[in-house]
DNA sequence: TTCAATCATGTAAACGCTTACAAAGCATAC
DNA sequence: GTATGCTTTGTAAGCGTTTACATGATTGAA
């Protein structure tokens, strides 16, 4: 008896063994059609028998659909990854979806993009992680696109799912002037494209204009997102001797930063300078002091995400924009207590 | 001119547009045969104007192979997440392949595993996320899997790779003994199944026989990988009375919660009792006080476990058994200042 | 009893590629 | 000028599914 190299079974191997056609195994096994109970009994013998698996590549070939969502992430990297990761995993898995993730700074060939149209049935776009023009081409085809973390190009209407930055930010410096009673409120900005950041800048500003203060853009400085950059601003800030209440950080490792710096200047946190970041990484709650922050659903958020994309790929339409709500974190590094 | 639905271009388009055979156009696509410089060019042409891009369903059916890698993960979620996929997904992309990630813990349908030969090129696997029996059903295959953080099951030999658990221990052990003259050392072991675990414990009794400690029972407990857990365990010792000198947990999250269980109880880390670590989290270096620990090179060896699959799917035989060296990181929590 | 409707199943044509094989073009060596 | 070999290209057969359409069996109503 030849033993041929272990071939695995195909749909043809099972029909042969359950004695149908391959038709009626593809109905079976895709609940497409109705089949009786004594085939569908002999079909599942055979598979469980033949140990047989279906080729998704066969599968997605035939089928026009691929039962993949594509995640298009820059890096992946921060603690911020992690959480979003798993919500969109998480949303993906329940809607019966593999999870294809494309990590843009290593592109495979030559700049030609090797995700979309043909590999994935819709795409989860992170912050900026595809410039302006990949993203409306995408939309231009009809692509199911949905945004993570940033807004639609001007023009077109991909939707987008991201948290309450702004509010958050606003509700934060609200709280700061109002409960704590600081004046002098410095803001760590993020990246230059990143929205997240812009947003909650201006959430900033809005609540010092709501108070009658006057923004003073010597207190703003960029923050990069990053725990070295901030730690460098606050440390030439410190340096050149201008004061302040507290410093507002756009996210909790520049946060970390400017706790750093503060302590590197023999300054102590809350008590000279307080510091307030945003995000509530696990990190902020270990920190020395514990950081008060803005609470962001990432993984809320992400889970959302792939649910409005399914959405849109099943053609049901969804908000532009749908925003998940933040919350205080208050902790010591805010003086509260 | 009737509009069609905006139907994607393939290989066919391409040729007829750069007036070859779609056999050119393939071999042109994957550089598997020289094609003469001007139909390159022709080639070239017809593809960006046609923005064209390959199916690749359609390569993964007719050319055997998927060009994806498999990660087998329980769950996402831990510290060491991150860093692993930030490895894989490097070593993944590095050698031109995707990656498709399946969580176990929300398994699609109906217990059968939908992971595996059909599907990736080659599997590695995470840990206990997946039971010997079906690692066996793979390797029986001959299907390619590397192993992550866990060993081959007995009798088979599936290449693994992991960190030098034993050797980290007992380096860190050595270290509390000799340099730090501690005599009462108290082990927080995690999971039952989790090798890791298994291991450092190894280390852990090797150095107190080195040294000629005998090994107390009464002084090693349950950790589970978990700050909750190992919080809980510590204060049962404490409340009982029992005494030591230092608590070395098997992972940097039991590590934290027996710092907040000693502070829980006012006694002081290092003074009272010292507490170290293993894995050096990000959060290590950030707790009151820095924790000691041992550095696993996590990153890294999530790289190497994608390069050892890929040699294995080259054909090219593997050690069986990859270890890379940890670190010790000395803080301020073992008491050395 | 007969005709239509319904159901379960089979047949065969895609889906968009890769690749073995064949053919054609064109030097080079005799 | 013909045989030889190399290079470039084309032809066509799969790869393992899904699914439109066809078929035969069964049922129910007239």
């Amino acid at each position: 008896m030849p033993d041929h190299p272990p071939h695995h079974a195909t749909i043809d191997d099972v029909a042969r063994h359950a004695k149908v056609s391959i038709a009626t195994v593809s109905r079976y096994i895709n609940r497409s059609a109705r089949v009786s109970p004594g085939t569908a009994a002999r079909i599942e013998a055979a598979m469980t028998a033949l140990a047989y698996q279906p080729t998704s590549a066969a599968q997605k070939l035939a089928g026009g659909k691929m039962n993949t969502i594509g995640l298009v992430v820059d890096e992946i990297s921060g603690e911020f990854f992690q959480p979003m990761l798993r919500g969109i995993q998480a949303g993906a898995s329940d809607a019966g979806y593999d999870l294809l993730i494309y990590s843009l700074r290593r592109t495979n060939r030559a700049g030609r993009y090797a995700l979309g149209e043909k590999n994935c049935d819709g795409l989860v776009v992170f912050a900026d992680s595809l410039p302006d023009d990949e993203l409306c081409r995408l939309s231009e085809t009809s692509f199911p696109v949905v945004l993570l973390h940033r807004s639609s190009p001007s023009g077109f209407n991909i939707p987008c799912v991201t948290i309450e930055n702004k509010r958050g930010a606003r509700d934060m410096v609200d709280y700061l002037i109002e409960q704590r009673g600081y004046r002098r409120i410095a803001f760590l900005r993020g990246h230059e494209g990143h929205e997240d950041s812009a947003w909650r800048e201006t959430g900033y500003k809005e609540s010092l204009a709501a108070h009658g203060l006057e923004y003073d853009s010597r207190l703003v400085g960029y923050g990069g997102f990053d725990e070295d950059i901030a730690k460098e601003t606050v440390t030439q800030w410190l340096r050149r001797g201008i004061t302040m209440d507290v410093i507002f950080a756009a996210d909790d490792d520049s946060a970390i930063g400017a706790i750093l710096a503060i302590k590197h200047c023999n300054r102590h946190v809350p008590q000279d300078i307080a510091v307030v970041g945003f995000d509530d990484i696990r990190l902020a709650n270990y920190l020395d002091p514990p950081l008060t922050t803005v609470r962001a659903p990432i993984e809320e958020v992400s889970r959302t995400a792939v649910e409005k994309l399914v959405e849109v790929m099943h053609g049901h339409s969804v908000p532009p924009v749908t925003l998940l709500p933040t919350e205080l974190r208050i902790r010591q590094s805010c003086g509260c207590c």
